[in-house]
DNA sequence: ATTATTAACTTGTTATTTGCAAGTTATTAG
DNA sequence: CTAATAACTTGCAAATAACAAGTTAATAAT
């Protein structure tokens, strides 16, 4: 695995919490769940930013050891595995919210996808609520 | 350098987002200029977690690039140079405000570092502007 | 009942990035 | 004039990531 297990133990919460979910493959599948409502490793592998899959393992290895995702099989399907947040997942809620707005405000590009961000500018605090609520 | 400049180009604003500020390093450098008042090459250097010499100067380079970051000569010493944020950088001042607070709620360590977290917890906007207003 | 397909990984190999030690260049301090 | 310092750069080994292919168990199709 990488860094993030090294722990270096600087005492910051700053580096806790990258230690913990702070890497780009963690957070985007940390959206597809949070955002998406995508759940199964088949999911994840689609993508659109294109993760390889021993990356994948590692990275949904990592978040469940973290207790940010969990991991049950599905009750219709006993080859698939359905991955969910637990409450500590949904509680990057605010950080997820602030980043799509940060990423609102900042991307000029075209081809930018503004429908996360103006639901949240609708309804900030309906959009965390239904995070929350699992 | 890194995975951040192929920019997937998904249009998504959560991987723009991760594209420009999204990785260890760099969160960990804005930490130092917007938290603690570094300012300097060296300064970073001396980061706890410590960074590599040659990926310090790779994330310098590429916050530059992406407008988080402005690097101007010390008025008073000409061998060094005064790393600041720039208003988009600043701008992140509520995701790291979130970052903070999400690792105050969840690190149980006994080394945990509370201090940035309880001055949040106390005034919150008080914080954020401090950090705009540069 | 076989055979094909699917889901979730794992493995092997190559490419890229990181970490570490040392070196460079332009100042500034003694 | 010599030693330090600031900000990097370079070279190289080690760790990670990307890519392609393979494995295993379970379901779907014939």
């Amino acid at each position: 695995m990488r860094n993030q297990n090294k722990m270096r133990q600087s005492g910051c919460p700053v580096a806790f919490s990258l230690d913990t979910f702070g890497d780009r493959w963690s957070l985007l599948v940390i959206r597809e769940i949070m955002l998406l409502g995508k759940t199964t490793y088949s999911d994840f592998q689609n993508i659109d930013e294109g993760i390889a899959s021993n990356v994948l393992a590692d990275r949904l290895k990592h978040l469940e050891a973290e207790g940010i995702l969990a991991k049950h099989r599905d009750p219709d399907n006993r080859r698939s595995y359905i991955y969910s947040l637990t409450e500590k997942g949904r509680d990057l809620a605010s950080i997820m919210i602030e980043i799509i707005l940060w990423g609102g405000r900042h991307d000029q590009r075209p081809q930018a996808i503004r429908r996360a961000v103006d639901e949240i500018k609708k309804d900030r605090d309906g959009f965390e609520e239904n995070i929350r609520a699992g």
